[in-house]
DNA sequence: CTGAAAGCGCTTACAG
DNA sequence: CTGAAAGCGCTTACAG
């Protein structure tokens, strides 16, 4: 077995006390005894065990962060922000796939209690009462990214969804555009799906340009969804000129039915994306974006929760400021 | 605070031995007490600290899982094929990104024991000395996914790498080409690099065409990468027919860079990728690719690492079949 | 400057 | 069927 602080006592002639204090820095022993604990510790090759700790401390350093979807990009680029800025603060990360389940994000939750997690983060996700319940029961902080939530007292970091897309939606009005679709996410998504469908009405009205449903459709972000509806819309309005995709996946999906379809993009129609997923930058044609820091959320996130969990305060929610990163998928329309 | 066993036990006028026992379903009480226990459970929203579970089991039901990368494509989809199994098996993950950094790395492995995590999943990366030995003072399983080593002891998750280039380039020879390029990762990688870059001398030298070195250039496997060696490629050997990137986002790399160029894939010039990320098939046009089951890939390195630790038992090294997925980037010369 | 002892929240022989 | 007690590996008053 590994060998335990007691070990390390026995062999340097002191107490368990004793090797605790040097090891935690407390002061209250001699220059000596500090040496001898030191050059057991390296002899012996210990290393505390965290687990004892904390079930003292009633601390693991351990965060909980749950995505609806792990490996998609988007979630993998918060995921990058938030493990580094963690584990420069010395705590560890456990991800959770929820599938955007209610069940298993209720499972979840329970195990992350069990396991004493300090802090909680929830990414891209309703937070239903239940979840909110569940980890208010925990006693724990939360912080939500790319989410809000109506409990007043939920801190969150996220972009101002409806002024974003109001924005990506004036930069294809300030290109000339004035037939401009929109391929929205899921229809009853409070979080990233009204709010940009908003965002996009908005815009709409304030340059004067009536609002036509058949423009308006319904993807689910994901890339297959942007394939299909935006076949549907050349059904519906082939006189489109413009779309506006609520995420890259779906812009990029657009892409992809175009070049199946043989339609140009820019030269044909112009697509502008929402997110700024690295992917957007690797795509053919690079992607005009509507661009969030995910990374950067991320790392907000993980220092707001750290520091709501280190001194007890709870966190105010943040806005990140968005910004349009034009690539080569709108064209000027003359 | 949350209630402990001790708040159970007294409410339910038992010892919380007993408790313990309902707790873990060890029988030894009579239905009454079961019942009792279960309800004053209910009411208290009682769950059990895992913490204070480990500290006697010797078992955290935690599992590291280290990537080079977490947010690329290649990585995340190990890793939700990782955490979707060990999710099932109740254990959790903990992300470590190591930037394939050594010292990020080791302080990793130092956190991981000092958490006293059940096993190790080491991905993509060459498994150093100094990292085998930390692992083997941590005394916990490992498996490698997508890497190898020398220590004949370490199980591994990987393709063929030699055989799956080999397999690329002969569908390329298959196809017509002759004049072949290769855009190979890191040089003196001995992962992904060189056995690929065999893989690609063994099929020209199968069908008798002459290798010459300025048909291979080496990237990161990174998308900038590709892009810039396909450029420099361009200049070189101008009547180059064919590209195999020993991965999909330098695939992809090349694909941008052609765009860019107006060089027409597969018209002008054919591509073929490795990995097989889901990327890949979200690309204009869609890559053909060499595809390793990595999300597969996951799931059985998580499973493999999990009998490891319930049995003690040391696994096997598996090799998993790759398999050629045609999509849009190669054209048949005629 | 140092150690004995209590305790964190559990599990597990042991005894009855 | 049930409970008292020891113990997992630590930290932290308390006493000296």
């Amino acid at each position: 077995m590994n060998p335990t602080i007691k070990d390390v006592a026995k062999r340097a002639n002191v107490s368990i006390a004793t090797v605790s204090r040097v090891l935690n820095n407390l002061g209250g022993y001699s220059d000596k005894t500090k040496q001898k604990v030191n050059e057991v510790i390296r002899e012996l090759g210990y290393q505390p065990n965290a687990i004892a700790r904390g079930l003292i401390n009633k601390r693991t350093h351990t965060i909980g962060v749950l995505f609806p979807n792990v490996s998609s990009a988007f979630s993998s680029d918060i995921l990058q922000g938030v493990e580094d800025y963690a584990h420069g603060r010395n705590y560890s990360i456990v991800v959770c796939n929820t599938d955007d389940d209610g069940k298993r994000t209720l499972k979840y939750l329970q195990l992350l209690r069990e396991k004493q997690v300090d802090g909680i983060i929830f990414s891209s996700s309703v937070l239903k009462e239940e979840y909110y319940e569940a980890i208010q029961a925990m006693n724990v902080p939360v912080v939500l990214v790319s989410s809000e939530s109506n409990y007043a007292t939920v801190p969150y970091v996220k972009v101002d969804d409806c002024l974003a897309a109001c924005d990506a939606v004036e930069y294809l009005i300030g290109k000339g555009h004035r037939k401009i679709a929109m391929i929205s996410g899921g229809k009853e998504d409070v979080l990233a799906g009204s709010p940009r469908v908003d965002g996009y009405l908005r815009a709409l009205q304030k340059h004067q340009i009536p609002f036509d449903s058949r423009y308006l459709v319904y993807g689910d972000f994901r890339f297959e969804s942007g394939c299909i509806q935006f076949e549907a819309l050349l059904q519906t309005v082939p006189d489109v000129t413009a779309v506006f995709a609520a995420s890259d996946e779906m812009a990029i999906g657009v892409l992809s039915a175009a070049y199946k379809l043989g339609i140009r993009i820019p030269d044909d129609i112009s697509v502008i994306g929402f997110d700024g997923v690295q992917l957007s930058n690797m795509v053919v044609p690079p992607l005009t974006t509507v661009s969030q820091p995910l990374q950067e959320m991320g790392k907000i996130a993980a220092e707001t929760l750290i520091r709501s969990i280190e001194t007890g305060e709870t966190a105010e929610g943040i806005i990140v400021s968005h910004s349009i990163v034009e690539r080569q998928t709108v064209r000027t329309l003359t």
